[in-house]
DNA sequence: GTGAAAGCGCTAACAC
DNA sequence: GTGTTAGCGCTTTCAC
């Protein structure tokens, strides 16, 4: 068994009541004493046990945090930006993956509350508004993080997804594009059909023709990039640009247009979203929206600490702004 | 405040006692009873809490897992493997990051020791032993992970590196390659050095000259792989093949090979080490070894928790054997 | 400035 | 089959 906070009490001849207090550096103790104890406790090599107290004080100092997929190149990022900000607050934190599976997602929350986290960072699949509903009644401290469930007012950091598609298809017109697709996200995410609305915005804000067939259904994976892509290129009437709702599609777009003997950009061009790694390391490399991943996780921890000390639910939207980063895939004609 | 055991107690109209043991799964109590008192949980939405079931029973069913950077793309895949299995296993998992830092490990370790983990799964910096022999004496269960700090018998799980290395330079002597070179990783990590010697070793066995000029020393960043690779080509007598250490730098190695309006396989050949994600992204698709990642995470997971649940140390050292993975970065001379 | 004692929510002897 | 009680390691109220 472990030194405790007794044995200290032992060696130094007070009681635990007095170590209690030099550890958490409160008042009312003399220098003495306080000098005293601390040797003992660098000498037994004493270390709280956080367990203990958490449940005296009811308070872990542990932060909830559930993704759909840590192995999804999205969200080490976050996940980065959360553990240093946590950590530099003093607090630390448990992950779990959810493959955005209701089930799975509901088992995470739960477990979470077993283990008494002070609050929970989420981000969950669209439909499952109903857990979300359930931590806030019990005023459980949260942030949603990346994925806002829509029309409810809980505290949340995301980016604004229309703006962004909107931004990213504006540059392919000002880069004299007029044949212009999109491939979409799952549509059935708030990121995929916000993106898709940003598109449609550009569009018919210059008056482009939106071609109904120039709007293809993704679901977010390379795969569905490269299909789309191919049914895009092997089209009549194939477009010049296409905006893809993500990286990984856009990868996949990218083989798609080799398979054909095509090249980028000059036979077509390409402007994604996420700005993921590897849009460094394709050729050409990738013309993107970058979201600020690391930022996302590290202020998401800042709400949550927030709402956690100050003792009071927040209702905070922060919106953060993606940028254009410019690379090779985009063809000015 | 949540509902607890007691509140159960009292509408069930049974002690505390009674609660635990049909919470429990334990025998001794009558069907009628358990039956109550599991609808009283019901209805009450009760929640253990395993704060104060950890405290009781000196156990917290969490592991504590230290690597050096979740989003360096080669550990969210042994992340995802590690939590998988933990949940499976009714364990969860506390992460950190350390940026091979040994302050930051020392930080990481005493923060799982005093969040009282069940063990821990640890990826340290190859110069970090003594915090290992300290837990190691404490009868903490660990296991190393991918990292395997040298001539002390703990338990690990890793690759063959050495074998690795030795099999990829054989592929490269295989299809005819004689000039052969090798970008290193960190030598001051174990995989650095031991990558390093299975590539002499092919190259000693085979009866090739070892070319001095054509060992570069890396650091399995991106940018180091960039500036070996663009000395290597820039020199009398290039070399018609390159192992590099990780893809990360191989990658780099493209970016300088295209610069020199070079290409790959024609002017040089490359096997990288890892197959992380992009491999399959980049033009020409990368040769590698791959590294079994989630398996790593997953079976670190099993061996540590067999420690925990045995309740003796193990010195069991898994190695997890590398796959070639044949693709398009190799020309056969 | 210091200590005794109760309590956080749970489990496990032990008694009945 | 069931309940009483002590205890896990810590904090905090209250008394001195």
């Amino acid at each position: 068994m472990a030194v405790t906070i007794k044995d200290i009490a032992e060696e130094a001849d007070v009681s635990v009541t007095t170590v209690s207090r030099v550890l958490n550096d409160k008042p009312d103790v003399s220098p003495n004493t306080r000098k005293n104890v601390l040797e003992k406790i660098n000498e037994l090599g004493y270390k709280p046990n956080s367990i203990a107290r958490g449940l005296a004080l009811q308070k872990t100092n542990t932060l909830g945090l559930i993704i759909p997929d840590i192995s999804n190149p999205f969200f080490p990022d976050i996940a980065r930006g959360v553990e240093d900000m946590a950590n530099q607050k003093g607090y630390s934190v448990i992950f779990c993956n959810t493959d955005n599976e209701q089930k799975k997602e509901k088992e995470a929350i739960d477990l979470m509350k077993e283990k008494q986290v002070d609050g929970i960072l989420l981000s969950l699949s669209t439909t499952n508004e109903k857990e979300l509903k359930n931590l806030r009644k019990l005023e459980y401290p949260i942030v949603q993080i990346d994925r806002k469930i829509p029309n409810i007012n809980y505290p949340s950091i995301t980016i604004d997804n229309v703006k962004s598609a909107y931004t990213a298809t504006k540059y392919l017109i000002k880069n004299g594009h007029k044949k212009i697709a999109h491939i979409t996200g799952d549509l059935e995410t708030i990121t995929g059909s916000q993106r898709l609305k940003g598109f449609k915005k550009a569009i018919f804000e210059k008056n482009l023709n939106l071609n109904k067939s120039y709007i293809k259904n993704g679901d977010y994976s390379k795969k569905s990039g490269y299909q789309n892509m191919l049914a895009l290129l092997k089209s009549n009437n194939p477009p010049t640009a296409v905006f893809i709702a993500n990286d990984l599609m856009a990868v996949g777009a990218y083989q798609a247009v080799f398979k054909l003997n095509l090249s980028i950009p000059k036979d077509i061009s390409i402007i994604g979203h996420d700005d993921i790694d590897v849009t460094k390391l394709v050729n050409p490399t990738l013309t993107t929206m970058s979201q600020p991943k690391y930022q996302l996780g590290n202020e998401a921890v800042q709400l949550l600490i927030n709402e956690i000390e100050s003792n009071k639910l927040s209702n905070e939207e922060i919106i953060l702004n993606t940028n254009l980063i410019n690379r090779n895939s985009i063809r000015r004609l």
